[in-house]
DNA sequence: CTGTTAGCGCGTTCAT
DNA sequence: ATGAACGCGCTAACAG
């Protein structure tokens, strides 16, 4: 059964290709009459318009690209779903790309979401140079970023104040007594880290704790990074009474390391994570760690490409907020 | 900076965009030194082929739409990310849609779908009936069904054997002793609930155990129906020794349950989860479950759908596994 | 209120 | 080996 187009209704509504259009999209100016004589005619051909016509005329695809580093990190569902949400009540559709934490992949999906199949994109990946996307930007296409503080006229941001959360978590257990506090951090490469790294060197000063470079690094932010840090720090000589890690992934690699060593949480080591995932208060015990509104990020960020396609620019700063649960205790 | 279309790089290049065309596309029959030139031409003005022109002609968008019921559920990002990556190998990008278990939401993704944005689709989503499916095929749009034994000419589809999965659960339980196992089971539209469901009885069954409807549910997927459920169970004067869930989010509900009421897992409870997520190896204890093959399932899927195009029809059937852990023991 | 015409940006004939 | 002309399906602009 080949499907019916807008020329097919017209002949069998007795009316031109232009009068369907007007009818279907309830546009004024159409007499009663006809437009049901064309929703009739329409729906006996089960008629719906071409996708791809529709778009080449209206210049407005409908779709969203939107661009994470790895759907397999509760964090990026959670905001892919405020996403989609907001989108969807606009009408939007979500079109993934998930980098994997590859460059190649990022410009590619950039490139191709540049091509014309989106009618903005929303990046919450942490690879691709500010000037690339300053560059898609100037070309004309609408972008986003979330958790980066990218100040261009044509795009708007939404992060979360990562400084501050650095912060937080580093504050939290200097104010439990803790002197040694190693910080297993993301990317180096990554806004987001550098900013937490930031707010854990600030903590530290305040308290007039000498920063030492041994407990500090940069790594791939995954559980297994976690695992592997967490090892290598406790067995040092001086090893670190507490661990603050880039994300609540990693934090359970800290957890998995220190119950192989036969170490008891948060006795023998306080562990805070960042992000504060749904398995964060599942896991044993419980994970204290620094909230991110993930999917008020996702949320948001949407809304701001609804208003960039308009042609207003904003950049949004979300509060962090310490959740304090069973993996910090007194030094 | 407006963006250079076909006709610009022809005249940069002094030849006809058709011309441009062909040297881009690689054809052959064409001079090695036009051709360098288009390209040439094609750079300068940083060219790149219109995405909605293009797919007008070639009848191809290069975009696979996914259908599925809960990004939230590590289980999906799995699947998802199987899928993504094989189809990025072969250049195609995933359409996302998140039904977050609304019949609308499924029957909007998918009309949207079969007006052209994407050359073919998955759906790993339960609540469309298979008839709207059908339907779909036989108007000519690709569909490969996970999850769902759907046999037709126009289908391909790859399930995860359930009943079987079904059954070795409950089949583990009472090797270990059980009996009286409760199962709090998905959505009773769901043909995986269904399917599971049969498995349970069979193994019952086999061990002359009778079934008691007062030990079975249908529930929205979700951590909170486990954990209502199993106080409701527990609750009752007969209580089960031991609970088989539809999924493992489910099963952490129930953890969460038991150590709510005091009662210690798996001495005074046996869970058996469904799916093997990431984060069951992580709860305390670890979460006895049967493994889905979830990369493996959106890999094939997206290989299915490539091959269906071509008009090959498949449905492939993968098989289950108990993983041991530590919330199952002897009666 | 409705029909006619043009054009979106490509790829693909069919000529040359 | 290359150019000219056409068409994909729709909507917007113009005409009546």
């Amino acid at each position: 059964m080949k499907r019916a187009n807008i020329q097919d209704v017209a002949k069998l509504a007795g009316v031109s290709p232009s009068t369907v259009s007007r009818a279907l999209n309830s546009f004024p100016g159409i007499s009663e009459r006809t437009r049901q004589k064309v929703i009739e005619a329409a729906k006996k051909l089960n008629y719906k318009p071409n996708y791809r016509g529709q778009i080449l005329t209206t210049r407005s695809t409908k779709n969203i690209g939107l661009l994470i580093t790895d759907i397999t990190n509760p964090f990026f569902p959670e905001l892919v779903r405020g996403a989609e949400e907001t989108a969807s009540e606009s009408s939007y559709t979500i079109l993934l790309g998930n980098t994997s934490e590859s460059v190649e992949k990022e410009t590619n999906y950039l490139d191709f979401f540049s091509r014309g199949p989106v009618d903005g994109v929303i990046i919450s990946a942490s690879r691709i140079p500010n000037e690339h996307i300053i560059n898609l930007a100037e070309e004309g296409l609408p972008i986003v970023v979330i958790n980066r503080i990218l100040e261009h006229p044509k795009i708007s941001y939404i992060s979360t104040d990562m400084e501050k959360g650095g912060y937080l978590a580093t504050k939290h257990l200097i104010e439990l007594g803790h002197i040694r506090i190693a910080f297993i951090n993301g990317p180096s490469h990554s806004e987001a880290a550098k900013r937490r790294f930031l707010g854990y060197k600030k903590a530290l000063t305040e308290a007039k704790i000498e920063y030492d470079p041994d407990l500090a690094s940069f790594n791939i932010p995954v559980a297994e990074s976690g695992y592997r840090e967490a090892i290598k720090l406790l067995n040092t000589k001086n090893p670190p009474t507490s661990i603050f890690t880039y994300n609540d992934l990693m934090a359970f690699g800290v957890m998995k390391a220190v119950k192989d060593l036969g170490l008891k949480i948060p006795d023998d080591l306080s562990i805070v994570g960042f992000d504060d995932i749904f398995f964060s208060s599942f896991t044993d015990p419980p994970l204290t760690t620094i909230r991110q509104l993930k999917e008020e990020l996702g949320k948001k960020a949407v809304e701001l490409l609804l208003e960039l396609m308009k042609g207003e620019k904003r950049g949004i700063l979300l509060e962090p907020e310490l959740i304090i649960r069973n993996t910090t205790s007194r030094r």
